[in-house]
DNA sequence: GTCTATAGACTGATAGAC
DNA sequence: GTCTATCAGTCTATAGAC
């Protein structure tokens, strides 16, 4: 966290103290690029490059390349977590669904490049962040899957296979990310709309 | 490290001319390195190590490194397009549908390396070898398209939008590669029983 | 066809001046 | 906090010996 301010002419010089603004430019960066272009293809130089500033100065902001990627992940789970608790729950467990479907939906179309590096650049995880990021991605899961017990135990779903169940629904939604243009000729809301109608047919009792 | 020769049987040496060996061993090794640490972070000392020669030796058998991916990612997809060509259809569009969902359950799940590259690594892909990949997949996409259209002219299938429910369905399905382990309790056959009911459910009128 | 050796470029990260 | 300069290591790809 920094707290600086105060500055007779901040506006006058192209070198000197920027901590405010390169810290959050510099992961607004590595996240573009790490979702273009992959983790392992990105060098510092070229982030460096895209905020402006020279590669060493970099590393006031982060530990090293890797300790990047991990908070990058790291953030964007946690953000995932609280938005999903924070968000209007439907009645029953039919409701709980759909809530949970046109979030997922909504949460996921509006940082396209975050969720892309959280699905692809596990592998390029070390194995001490992996274990973290992990079992936040897996508290996530669990949210859906325990909506989907409880509709089975009240007899509004029918799933032979709770857990498959889940992991079929969340690959289902995550998917629209890889096609989703907001150029393209459906909206957002039409979008949650459709994907729901497939939802609710999948697990009808 | 190796010192080597006596070269008075053929067989008996560690250097020499094994071209019908090493180019498959190549291809394997690249493979199932790309697929665990991503194309970007591998070496082609890795893969020259884990086929057993210098590396050298590869570029007997490759051009680069990119035309190496392009050529993994090419062949894979053109096996999935005939292999799907020759797979037997059931009756009707349900019958079709229900092929599609176990063909490709089985396919993917059978060659799990090839499907994560495929799936991941279409942005290391040069421009120019972009563009043919990408038309490969979309003719795969096309004939589910085919099939859910089918089943919607036909009355068997409700789907506000075809084209959505496609990538819908192939994200579903494919998503079983991310979690399905071969030591788990579910069978393949099992798996794909499971899946085929909820997109039956979930196209149904 | 495979080897050794290397060109030539690039990498992540650090030291010290300002 | 950012700069310049650089280290020490790595990379892909090639040349020429065998």
């Amino acid at each position: 966290m920094n707290d600086r301010s105060d500055n007779t002419d901040p506006m006058a010089r192209t070198s000197g103290s920027h901590s405010e603004i390169t810290g959050p430019r510099l992961r607004e960066a590595a996240q573009r690029l790490f979702a273009r272009h992959g983790y392992a293809s990105v060098t510092m130089r070229q982030i460096a490059a895209e905020v402006g500033v020279q590669v060493g100065a970099l590393y006031n902001y982060i530990p090293d390349k890797q300790g990047l990627l991990a908070d990058l992940m790291r953030a964007h789970l946690e953000e995932l977590l609280a938005a999903w608790a924070a968000e209007p729950r439907g009645e029953g467990p039919l409701g709980a669904l759909e809530a949970f479907t046109r979030f997922h939906i909504r949460f996921h179309l509006e940082r396209p490049d975050a969720v892309f590096i959280a699905y692809m650049e596990l592998r390029n995880l070390a194995p001490e962040n992996f274990a973290g990021i992990e079992a936040l991605r897996k508290r996530y899961e669990t949210e859906l899957e325990d909506i989907l017990r409880a509709g089975q135990a009240a007899g509004v779903f029918d799933l032979p296979d709770t857990k498959l169940a889940t992991l079929a629904v969340i690959a289902m939604l995550t998917g629209v990310t890889t096609w989703y243009r907001d150029a393209g000729r459906l909206s957002r809301e039409r979008v949650a709309g459709l994907y729901w109608d497939m939802v609710r047919k999948a697990v009808a009792a």
